[in-house]
DNA sequence: ATCCTTGCAAAGCATTTGCAGTCAC
DNA sequence: GTGACTGCAAATGCTTTGCAAGGAT
């Protein structure tokens, strides 16, 4: 446990020094924080849990190191979906369930199969693939309309 | 080409009046446009060109006549992607390859398999899958950093 | 000491909404 | 004639930006 927090903490210094940016407390919570989650939360979701260990933390500050996360490959942002982005501290290659009754994005374990992707990157004549999302959209098991029925 | 154009209002009168809503020409001109096109544009350039042959009409009547369409199930809201919400004049199952050079969004034909999405699917306990988005992520032939490089 | 970061408030976009006039049915 | 639709302008919501004060190296 204190290994984790250590390691975290030493993975955000290293990420931050090697592009010349400053390891900071607002960065730092963040950082923690959407480690420490799966609920995919948009920004005002991380600036509400970070501002109970930082109470002065302002929104835009949140935006701020949120993006320098991103940029530094420490999270991720996922964009589909409407409305306002969610951020995900997973970095590895994976994919995503959305639920349309409540809207919730929860992390799908497995990958797509190389050849698949393969056999669709053969109709992409002339376009260089680089990398692959895909996501599942339906209903979760609070918000499934009805055991057996199907839209 | 005379019944194309019939086909397209015949469709859109159909889907409206299904609804109790109305057939306008600004909701005809979108969805012409929508169809004329592959390029998945967004609610400003779908403005801009409708523009053309009705001058008069106002941009909140091109987002409203867009979500009219969807709606119906005339259209498609590509949301993953940063900034702006794209349009899809397409509703059967496709896919798509998004150039991270110049931001076009590229028509894929083909499906993921089904035995694929049912594999992925295994390992969503109870997640009542619907639908399948998969996004294929690069650069363009116009857009390739050089032929070979791979990031 | 340097110059990156923060917090604040204001600005910027994309999108939505309220409403009076207009139009499709 | 009735109720839905349009166009306008104002409002909203998410995100970004400019800048002076503060903090990390």
């Amino acid at each position: 446990m204190q290994t984790d927090t250590h390691d975290t903490e030493r993975t955000l210094r290293d990420a931050l020094s090697a592009t010349g940016q400053r390891y900071t407390e607002q960065r730092a919570a963040v950082f923690r924080y959407l480690r420490s989650t799966e609920s995919h939360p948009t920004a005002d979701e991380v600036f509400f849990h970070v501002r109970q260990e930082i109470p002065g933390i302002s929104l835009a500050t949140v935006y701020k190191s949120l993006e320098t996360l991103v940029g530094a490959r420490l999270a991720t942002k996922l964009t589909y979906g409407d409305g306002s982005a969610r951020y995900d501290g997973r970095t590895d290659d994976h994919h995503h369930l959305r639920c349309l009754g409540c809207e919730r994005v929860i992390d799908l374990p497995g990958q797509v199969d190389d050849r698949e992707v393969a056999r669709l990157e053969a109709s992409a004549d002339g376009f260089q693939v680089t990398g692959c999302r895909l996501e599942l959209t339906g209903y979760c098991a609070d918000c499934s309309p009805s055991p057996a029925s199907r839209v």
